[in-house]
DNA sequence: TCGTAGTATCTAATCGATTAGAATAGAAAT
DNA sequence: ATTTCTATTCTAATCGATTAGATACTACGA
């Protein structure tokens, strides 16, 4: 049984009368006129043998191929084994990428790239001519990415940065959130609850929100003229079991902290949940504030106090940035988009 | 500034001397030999004009594009607004996926599909020729499903559906997991414990894996010969709020249950929160099961008890039964790959 | 009546590869 | 020396669209 032959664009145009031209120009509504009458035809004809043009052969003649790539550059070590678009963080602008590129009728191409020697791959993707421009999720410090950076400048290819801006030198737009005033926000609000020894356990402090968490708490601080005291500052990675060490050495301090704030939501369960196993009443003993607002943060009970993140707004901001960066001339003005947060008060602060 | 123009084929050829044909045998390893020495020169010509061959020229000619598209129909209403991606095993799933496309030289694209009129919008991509083979992800009743399936197997493209098998008759390859045996498990280990009252909370039962957790958990009952209450076995949607209700009607009850088996991880944390906070002590008054071991379900305290489902195997056996699918004549046999379960058995019961 | 302008359509080059079939050179066989 | 083969390489058709340039036709004003 022959698979049955691909219907084409002549097909249509001898059953339509036309030439392929015509064709082409009724389905592109352009760039010339038809008369009203042959473009009847035409869709008769098109609808009669069910034709689908290949994105291919439009694709390799039009140079452009509707498709943009999420190069994702956040694996996640969870234990057992490295997975990719593990945090929950991760499943929401995948939601706001892929809502936004389907309606502007673009596919999207995931590609995580981990270990450098992955770049070689990247590099072939790139060049191969598949993509029309790419969004790339930097989380890592600067010397981590900048090589990644680096190879997409030089491919010359529209991009756009989310979570972290690219180094200014290569000129992408940028969609990131203000973690920094996260922090701030929460640590101040903490303060206006009477708290004056508030912790901070923080992650991973090669991912550059951990810094950027950690200087908000502290400006939080310092702008209340609080001691900022290095004793009730810990974290290590984004593993439960580093917070909940880091939880129980703070604790175990001269003077324990009556509020702590979590570099993550992920880290705050844990955290509450040990806190509440050593017999403290969260929030009357300590006050924990998370940070993402996973949709798990809702559910608890006591539900988690914590700094709503717009994710699946910054997915959908990025699209939109790429295929601006996309139309525009190459040197098209780079954004800077800053998303705000919003501490969300629940039930543990 | 104009961008510089393509590097082609026929500059390589060019540049090496020899015909276009020669730079495409020394490209592919074949179909036909070459000798060394002008092998040797092609691949200097190519690494001195950084060549990279445009993936959509060759995808056109061969008929190969090596990607391979995601179709998650699995929209989760997370009570805001609807996300896709967003349950945990979504995440892990995509993680199997895109390794082991990667693994194998293809990529990976996502196309989530919800409601009816988007088919649509799966039929032009479907038929564009831009795909090699698709996964799906079935997650609700076939009557939901099955005009996704019929459209799949009109364009008669390779296909895998994973979570739930497709119908017979559209002959796909499935990968699935052995839910039923799970939950049969998992209750059975509650039984083993001296239970004989569990109850069990379920997800929306428009989804496949809730009937076939609620049909094993019934099965264990029955083969222990304790009787099936139906005072104790309720549930709405994957919603928490619904998964507390839940929990609250059947502690309520004349004879509530010491033990209950959990439809998922994400209902589990809610009612065991919720438990709690009536006062009951976990697993001292009442045990608790959960559904999936989502990475979370390690870091709680007490940590969860739960069923483990491979989500990242099921997701790389996908990719690898649809190159099965790919290479194979067009009716390769169906394989039907139902991965085991495994109970992780930790603080909750 | 003719030139001109404007519309709609057709012809054919093009995008950048793959791959049959023809051509060539050198080795082996007669 | 001529024929036959084999191992390489070249030529050119092909995949299925888009689009610039040529052409045909209509309508208009002078």
């Amino acid at each position: 049984m022959p698979t049955q032959k691909r219907v084409t664009h002549q097909d249509v145009a001898k059953l339509a009368g036309v030439s392929t031209a015509v064709v082409s120009y009724v389905i592109n509504n352009g760039p010339r006129p038809t008369s009203l009458e042959v473009r009847e035809r035409v869709l008769r004809a098109i609808a009669e043998l069910d034709y689908h043009p290949s994105a291919l052969a439009r694709s390799l003649r039009s140079q452009r191929t509707n498709t943009i790539a999420f190069i994702a550059s956040d694996y996640y070590d969870v234990g057992d084994n490295i997975q990719i678009f593990t945090a929950p963080s991760s499943s929401a602008i995948l939601t706001g990428l892929v809502t936004e590129t389907k309606a502007n009728g673009y596919y999207l191409l995931v590609f995580p790239i981990g270990v450098e020697e992955e770049l070689n791959q990247l590099q072939v993707l790139l060049r191969s001519g598949r993509l029309d421009g790419v969004v790339v999720r930097l989380v890592q410090e600067s010397s981590a990415t900048d090589p990644l950076l680096e190879m997409i400048s030089s491919v010359d290819i529209p991009c756009v940065c989310i979570e972290r801006p690219g180094d200014p030198r290569f000129g992408f737009s940028t969609v990131t959130f203000d973690d920094e005033r996260g922090a701030y926000t929460a640590t101040q609000y903490l303060i206006e609850q009477g708290h004056t020894r508030i912790a901070h356990i923080h992650g991973d402090l090669r991912y550059d929100a951990s810094l950027r968490r950690l200087s908000g708490y502290r400006q939080a601080l310092t702008d209340a003229n609080l001691p900022i005291d290095e004793q009730i500052i810990a974290g290590k990675t984004w593993l439960s079991a580093d917070a909940i060490a880091a939880a129980q050495r703070i604790m175990q301090g001269d003077a324990p902290p009556t509020a702590i704030l979590a570099a993550s939501d992920t880290l705050a369960f844990p955290i509450i949940q040990f806190l509440q196993s050593q017999g403290y009443r969260i929030p009357g003993d300590v006050s924990v504030i998370g940070f993402d607002d996973i949709p798990l943060a809702r559910d608890m009970a006591p539900a988690l106090t914590s700094i709503r993140i717009p994710f699946v707004e910054i997915g959908r901001k990025a699209v939109n940035l790429t295929l601006d960066a996309m139309a525009g001339s190459s040197n098209a003005n780079t954004m800077s988009d800053v998303l705000p947060v919003e501490l969300i008060r629940r039930g543990t602060a």
